[in-house]
DNA sequence: TTAGGGTTAG
């Protein structure tokens, strides 16, 4: 041994070792030299270990050091976040706090991070409070993490009190609340958010584009759209599949299935997510034979279609009847994808409104952990084929599950009641709806209770009144509808005559 | 006080 390194220079050399052959080596002269006694460079060979996909040994010299600084446990924790093991490192995260280490803002950034992966709010929050009594408050990537935890949990409310109180904020803090209004559905509030950016002086990239993107699917605004593709294209920002595949999808959802298809052509790299985009699109617009041909176009190009590009492959099938072809995706998901509760429920849609009912029921029995979705289709299932009484005893078996019906199921039900004309059934669901479960009733409640009472007649003890009450809340609600008018006075006819 | 850690598509 000509030299005995110093902690410093083993850094980079650790750094520099592409294979775990090295790395032992490395490894080896430091226990040679009890570099570990010091208890430096720990963090870097855990972290070597980890950046060659070793978490194992990784984690034995982490278990195995006798003293561990804060670098050595961020390595471990990144090394889990990597891996996507969230729960990890959370456990890793308490168990330095028992120890009484103090974190440093990389800890509590992977650490928000996994609670966010986990949707876990109430961890996160308490880890944000940690973090703020540390002085981290105003750090840009702390920061930027629990705003992405309130954002993926849904809570932009609480997400733009942080942003606001922030005294800088980089380009990713702007782009996880632009990206957080658009995912939430507030699209307006997305596109204030990036002129706000603007308006101090932030330039936004291809990640901010994207948020963009989702505005504008959501408001189906062509002009804005058109401006933020040609922000990417006037800014010369980079185009990856990301990028390019929410053009796609923006364009589509806005029902400018063209230029779409015009993006999607000219993509030079495209995946799974790339092609489901353009067949959602064509599905969601009505034109099912598109979407069903890009489905073999895909497969020829080498793509196996994935779960959302066979969901939106089996719409198109329900829209066009399309029975033989819809039983064929069913048996290729069986043989290749988990039957999950997602493409459960579409191939049930797709059997019941293609006349196989008993099929749909077939399929219904074989989902393993149904939820209220799942219950919720096959209940309409039973409705639209004047199935009532069946719909209602799906109905009961359903609340001795430990799933609460909600407004959807009670839509189905009373949909299905009218379906089959079940006027005394109808309205005592109605008001149990209300009283017991404290679905408060909506427009399209009060829809199928006009429209039931029409059918009926509505002439006897009463009826006259509820039907008077819902279709007149029924107007209330949306009076340039032109549909509801004529249910109501459908209605208002029968009843006439009745009385 | 090396680098590490946070944001994007159907």
């Amino acid at each position: 041994m000509h030299f005995i390194p110093s902690p410093n220079r083993l850094r980079p050399l650790l750094l520099a070792c592409k294979d775990k052959a090295s790395i032992s080596k490395t490894h080896a002269l430091m226990l040679l030299i009890g570099l570990f006694k010091l208890g430096s460079s720990n963090g870097v060979l855990i972290a070597s270990y980890a950046n060659i996909g070793d978490i194992k040994s990784a984690r034995k010299v982490f278990d195995l050091l006798p003293q561990r600084g804060v670098d050595a446990w961020n390595a471990m924790i990144i090394a889990y976040s990597r891996k996507e093991h969230p729960g990890e490192v959370l456990n890793l995260y308490r168990q330095m706090i028992l120890e009484g280490v103090r974190p440093d803002s990389s800890t509590f950034t992977v650490a928000l991070k996994a609670c966010t992966r986990l949707l876990d709010l109430k961890t996160g929050e308490e880890i944000w409070c940690r973090a703020m009594d540390c002085g981290f408050e105003f750090d840009v990537f702390v920061g930027s993490s629990i705003l992405n935890l309130y954002a993926k949990c849904g809570k932009m409310d609480e997400a733009i009190v942080v942003f606001d109180r922030m005294p800088r904020r980089d380009l990713v803090c702007w782009t996880t609340m632009i990206s957080g209004f658009a995912q939430s559905g507030r699209p307006i509030e997305a596109v204030d958010m990036y002129r706000r950016m603007q308006k101090e002086g932030m330039e936004g990239d291809g990640v901010v584009m994207v948020g963009l993107t989702q505005a504008c699917a959501n408001l189906g605004d062509l002009k804005l759209s058109l401006s933020v593709h040609g922000y990417l294209i006037r800014k010369d920002l980079p185009m990856d599949v990301v990028v390019q595949t929410s053009l796609v999808d923006m364009y589509a959802k806005n029902g400018h299935l063209k230029l779409a298809c015009h993006v999607f052509k000219n993509m030079p790299c495209k995946n799974v997510i790339s092609w489901g985009a353009l067949i959602s699109g064509f599905a969601q617009n009505g034109f099912a034979g598109n979407a069903l041909d890009l489905l073999v176009d895909m497969q020829g190009c080498g793509y196996r279609p994935d779960l959302v590009s066979l969901v939106s492959a089996l719409l198109a099938c329900t829209q066009i009847g399309f029975l033989k072809l819809g039983k064929s995706i069913h048996g290729y998901i069986v043989r290749r994808l988990d039957f999950d509760r997602v493409l459960g429920t579409a191939v049930i849609d797709m059997y019941s409104k293609c006349g196989a009912l008993s099929w749909a029921r077939t399929v219904f029995d074989q989902i393993n952990s149904k939820d209220s979705i799942s219950w919720n289709a096959m209940i309409t299932s039973y409705g639209i084929h004047g199935h009532g009484k069946e719909a209602l005893s799906l109905f009961l078996e359903m609340t001795k599950t430990n799933l609460k019906p909600d407004h959807a199921t009670f839509s189905s039900l009373l949909s299905a009641f009218s379906h089959s004309s079940l006027v005394e059934e109808g309205q005592y669901w109605f008001d149990r709806m209300v009283s017991e479960y404290k679905v408060p009733p909506t427009e399209k409640h009060y829809v199928c209770m006009v429209d039931l009472l029409a059918r009926a007649g509505c002439c006897k003890n009463g009826k006259l009144l509820i039907g008077e009450i819902a279709a007149k809340k029924v107007l209330e609600l949306d009076p340039d509808d032109l549909g509801i008018y004529s249910l109501v006075s459908n209605y208002y006819a029968k009843a006439r005559k009745c009385s």
